[in-house]
DNA sequence: CTGAAAGCGCTTACAG
DNA sequence: CTGAAAGCGCTTACAG
């Protein structure tokens, strides 16, 4: 066993009792092997999980399987959250001189498999995840495998790994004290279905915001990320006696769709019901009254997600960060004051 | 002279007149090596614009200085152009055995440099160009070093590189012809500053379609990518006597920002202006009334970029091939009938 | 069909 | 401070 236990040809050669040559050779040109050697070799493969390794092979054969992509500029203006997210995350990687290597599991293939796959082949140094939830598999995974990564979520209250994550409740709560400080006291919420720990967050944000305010926090809808069910929430919401006259939402589709169910029945966003937003999507500044909503800085993760990365790289021991960063709050027209 | 042209540490170390450890540690631990030597292997490193094998000295080193990141999953709905082409470049790729690698200039450096750059270091077998334009110098030095790549956009009608393009003129030529179904006659073009290959394409879609459909191209205005700047063009536009009846744009700020100026000075879109966007942004579903706007192909653009790679890789010899796809034009409420 | 050996381009102890 | 040598983990002629 050699390359952090990562098992080389060697270890295949010596399991199957032929020469490395041979693995080589059972593994890319089986036209040159009987049948029998190149089973038994696929068996050792097999169960050693063995993957080339990716600098030697390419060193050998030069040719790197690498497909080079610039990313273009970032310019400001409305931009979608993955690429901010990789804009800054490049940037800031490229003056730690790292690359950003993308990645998806192949047809078929699981998840966590893939991440293996890349640490078998020595592909990549470290790993950035994002979209984690709790018991993360992933993290899991990695923790076990004692391999370097920066976790954009925090999944869980851990100790085990580096994170950097958004204050999702900072914001719902933000809006909150926003909308009760302009007089509204019925202010509904419309969240994702529980278990995602990014929904969850924001709805506790908004359930201590209300708290704070002294407010019940009486309406509730569950409704995943669709414009639709936006509009639903809407519907549902006016339905109510007395309905609500502010919404804070979990996500921008969520918050667009309740203003655009809105219009379609004639009531007026801002004047005769304030709708807030979550993530300061493209569409927010858009749409008509442009919509208040949370933004999360893109900048300053990529930055710190960086940053712990390069710790764990330069010591290994190096014990774990979590980096919680506050989300901003900014108001557009689509909030008022109580009617 | 090895790899592919490129210096190795042997040639450095031959032209400064020492080891190839010597040159190694120069670069790497300059405190074990005297200033003269020092100095004599920068030079030769100058000279010869020398950059140590990614792969080789990931080898030695064990470290890839690469970071993996798995690109989330592509949800239908409102994406932003580099989410879509993004996803289906690397979902091809990874089809091919090919991995993205992301990059982008270091603070100060040159364009063409960053590119050099990568293949000096033998970082990857290719790249993939976007935003590409005129005499684009990137394609320039890509065709000279004989290095593989596909651009996606034309630059220029060259048999020297293998292109992908989606035909913008195509575009902006049926919105042209929609509209004039309609009744429409003064028909109006919004477009960029000539001078982008993408750009003066639509406008010659434009011209193309008014042509086609025996109408004066009377009304043009040459606008910045922004909102602001589609909202500049709408007052212009309007205080034409006679205005506009529709108009046409080479991008859906500049259609946003036309129904934004129509909507503030209280003439309605579609009933009085039609406007057709391009690109389809996540904003032209959500604005009021939703916009038609001209959608690329990414995920044709994604597989196309991939497949002339790959010919290219196994056949260096192959001749190089382009592609053009049609845009579509996607209709929603922001056209309607002549009035 | 198989193994031994050279080589890919670096880095890193180790002598001197 | 410098050079010779071994090693990183593969691939690929070349013998046999």
């Amino acid at each position: 066993v050699s390359v952090r236990g990562r098992p080389t040809i060697k270890e295949v050669s010596k399991r199957a009792g032929v020469s490395v040559g041979t693995v080589s050779n059972a593994l890319n040109t089986p036209q040159l092997v009987s049948e029998s050697t190149r089973s038994r070799v696929l068996e050792a493969v097999g169960e050693l999980g063995y993957e080339p390794n990716r600098a030697a092979r390419s060193l050998a054969r030069r040719r790197t399987h690498l497909v080079g992509y610039r990313l273009p500029d970032y310019v400001e203006g409305p931009n979608s959250s993955l690429d901010a997210f990789l804009h800054y995350l490049v940037t800031t990687a490229a003056g730690h001189d790292l690359e950003l290597v993308l990645f998806t599991p192949r047809k078929g293939q699981d998840e966590v498999d893939a991440y293996h796959e890349m640490i078998k082949r020595g592909a990549v140094d470290a790993f950035i995840l994002s979209d984690t939830n709790y018991y993360d598999p992933r993290i899991e995974f990695l923790v076990a495998e004692g391999f370097p990564f920066a976790s954009f979520g925090r999944a869980a209250a851990d100790e085990r790994f580096s994170w950097v994550d958004v204050n999702g409740a900072a914001g719902t709560s933000q809006a909150v004290n926003h909308l009760a400080a302009n007089g509204h006291q019925r202010i509904a919420m419309v969240a994702w279905p529980t278990g995602s720990e990014s929904g969850d967050a924001r709805y506790q944000g908004y359930l201590n915001g209300m708290g704070r305010a002294g407010l019940e926090p009486s309406h509730l809808i569950r409704a995943h990320n669709t414009l639709d069910e936006g509009r639903r929430a809407f519907r549902e919401l006016w339905d109510r006696s007395p309905p609500p006259s502010a919404v804070v939402t979990v996500a921008d589709n969520l918050a667009i769709g309740v203003m655009l169910e809105a219009a379609a029945n004639g009531v007026a966003v801002a004047k005769e019901i304030s709708v807030v937003g979550f993530d300061d999507t493209p569409m927010a500044s858009v749409i008509q009254p442009p919509l208040s909503s949370v933004r999360q800085p893109f900048e300053r993760v990529g930055e710190a997600l960086i940053d712990l990365l390069v710790g764990q790289l330069e010591d290994p021991n190096m014990e774990h960060g979590g980096i919680l960063l506050d989300p901003v709050l900014v108001l557009r027209n689509s909030t008022g004051t109580y009617p």
